[in-house]
RNA sequence: GGGCCGUUAGCUCAGUUGGCAGAGCAGCGGACUUUUAAUCCGCGAGUCGUCCGUUCGAGCCGGACACGGCCCA
């Protein structure tokens, strides 16, 4: 009975079950044990990076005859009896070593034969020299354990090709797929480059909520969580926009945020449910302004990443090609893009029965009760995006669907809003912004109407948010840039390349 | 939601008409004093995604499901 109670208290863990392979580097570890050695030891001699030392010998010059440590992941092993060559790796950079009946001490050489793997990490001190084939080499005099890897590595002939353990074991890609980790390199430097960009110009970055009590900003159904202290619900952001037009009212002129957004959608190649958004607002400026800007900051990101104005687009042949950015982008209204997509005329008047037709006969779906503007949006959607390759503008979007952008100075038919699409996605959008809070409270009633009769992505109303608007904001100039979609634009690569860590969904337990 | 493709050793992949489960790399044992995709000899390694069906017999044929990828909506 006592035991029973004892089992039940103390479960003990399933016997895992090793592959010969693991059985093997776990029996590598009682070897080094028995030598007295550690297999995770707390540091391990290291006074050079691998690059260092393969930088300074470029030109034959070798390091000077005095010893040195370095550490590295252990890439390949060449056992020719008495001579042991074999490959350690550090950030990218490789250094042959070399145990030799010579130099190495025949324990070390037992041991190394009898305790390391590919995959170990591995710290080796010796002279810098040459091989007899010439290959810069370190002369092994002594070497530890850094760590011991219990699991075979992927073959690093093949790589790991299976996309879903990519991106679920991405340290398993980064160690046999260098692109992988080029591309995490090629994101800190956008990113860095963006925020320099804008930090330079004197904008201020702020950090907003990321728990919000309302949703709003865009349209989409958010993640919904709940405060415990405060008993109530909670949702992640799906956009910082109301936060960051506070801060205009307050009086800050050029402000911006870069961070995450989440919205409770499905991935695909296009889309992650958490994704990466730069925000900027700057008054009095207006959507042609943020034209301008957009552009700019595309090509500050485009030189950190490539050194120059370029992008890389995949074909449909899955070849990638050199695109030019410094070319003007083209700027086309909706309703001139959707005309030409669908081979008819479409203007702001058209009617609703007209583009009912036209809807119909391009296998474009629309609720019935859907506005003329939404019909063009649709088929904008639809029709337009998937077709444009070059960066372009498209601007002057009917005004139904835009419930923060303010009416277009010379037609109130139309909002003063852009989106920008290249490689057939969306990669940014700016408005002039709706600073009438008269206005935007009727927009924002409207939509609080939509959400009560179900639609999910409708914007709620934010009572605080209309009260700022209320005590005046300035005429205004949005922003907002897809980060990952930037880095998709420039590298060529789908949204689960340019993220670390893409959604995955979770192992059933 | 629909269509197509995929799931076999640690990795990358073959697997014929339904007849003992295969290769390369990785691993284990051995040889080898300058290799660099080292070479040579020998050996081991599997829940063929899961379940059901057809069959004397299924990795292979049929059905359902799961997971992944691509395309479409």
């Amino acid at each position: 009975m006592a035991q029973q109670e004892l089992d039940l208290l103390h479960p003990a863990a399933p016997p895992r079950r090793y592959s010969e392979q693991q059985r093997v580097r776990l029996a590598k570890i009682a070897v080094l044990q028995a030598d007295g050695r550690t297999p995770y030891p707390v540091s391990v001699p290291r006074d050079r990076r691998i690059s260092d030392v393969r930088d300074q010998c470029a030109d034959a010059h070798l390091w000077p005859d005095v010893p040195l440590s370095l550490a590295g992941r252990v890439q390949a092993v060449r056992d020719l009896g008495g001579v042991i060559f074999a490959v350690i790796e550090e950030q990218g950079h490789e250094i042959q070593v070399m145990l030799t009946l010579a130099e190495t001490p025949a324990p070390l050489r037992m041991l190394w034969r009898q305790s390391v793997d590919l995959g170990d990490i591995v710290s080796v001190t010796g002279c810098i020299t040459r091989s007899r084939r010439g290959e810069l080499s370190l002369l092994v005099s002594d070497w530890r354990m850094a760590s011991k890897c219990l699991r075979p590595m992927p073959s690093r002939r093949s790589g790991l090709a299976d996309p879903d353990a990519r991106v679920r074991h991405r340290y398993l890609d980064m160690l046999v797929n260098p692109d992988s980790v080029a591309m995490l390199r090629h994101r800190s430097a956008m990113v860095h480059a963006l925020r320099q960009r804008l930090i330079s110009t004197e904008y201020l970055e702020i950090e907003t909520p990321m728990l919000q009590a309302l949703h709003g900003g865009a349209a989409a159904r958010p993640f919904k969580t709940r405060s415990n202290a405060y008993r109530t619900e909670l949702f992640l952001r799906i956009a910082p926009e109301l936060y960051l037009k506070r801060l205009c009212v307050g009086g800050l002129t050029k402000v911006f945020e870069l961070n995450r957004n989440f919205r409770n959608e499905g991935a695909d190649s296009t889309h992650n449910p958490e994704f990466t958004s730069l925000e900027v607002y700057e008054a009095y400026g207006d959507y042609q302004s943020m034209r301008r800007l957009a552009q700019d900051l595309i090509l500050a990101a485009a030189c950190a990443v490539h050194g120059r104005p370029i992008s890389m687009h995949r074909d449909p042949d899955g070849e990638l090609h050199e695109f030019d950015l410094t070319a003007p982008w083209p700027v086309i209204s909706v309703h001139d893009a959707v005309a030409c997509a669908v081979g008819r005329p479409v203007t702001v008047s058209s009617t609703s029965d007209e583009l009912t037709a036209i809807c119909r006969d391009n296998g474009v779906h629309c609720g019935p009760s859907a506005s003329a503007g939404e019909m063009v949006l649709a088929l904008y959607e639809s029709l337009v995006e998937k077709q444009t390759v070059a960066p372009t503008f498209y601007i002057d979007f009917p005004i139904d669907a835009c419930p923060l952008t303010r009416p277009h100075r010379t037609d109130s038919r139309l909002a003063e809003r852009w989106d920008l699409v290249a490689s057939g996605f969306e990669i940014g959008t700016a408005y002039s912004e709706l600073i009438d809070p008269v206005d935007q409270r009727e927009r924002l009633t409207s939509q609080s109407l939509k959400a009560a009769a179900g639609d999910p992505e409708a914007l709620q109303l934010d009572e605080d948010f209309l009260t700022a608007l209320e005590y005046g904001m300035p005429p205004t100039g949005g922003l907002g840039l897809g980060v990952d979609r930037v880095l998709m634009l420039l590298t060529g690569a789908g949204i689960r390349d340019t993220i670390a860590f893409p959604f995955v969904r979770p192992v059933s337990p």
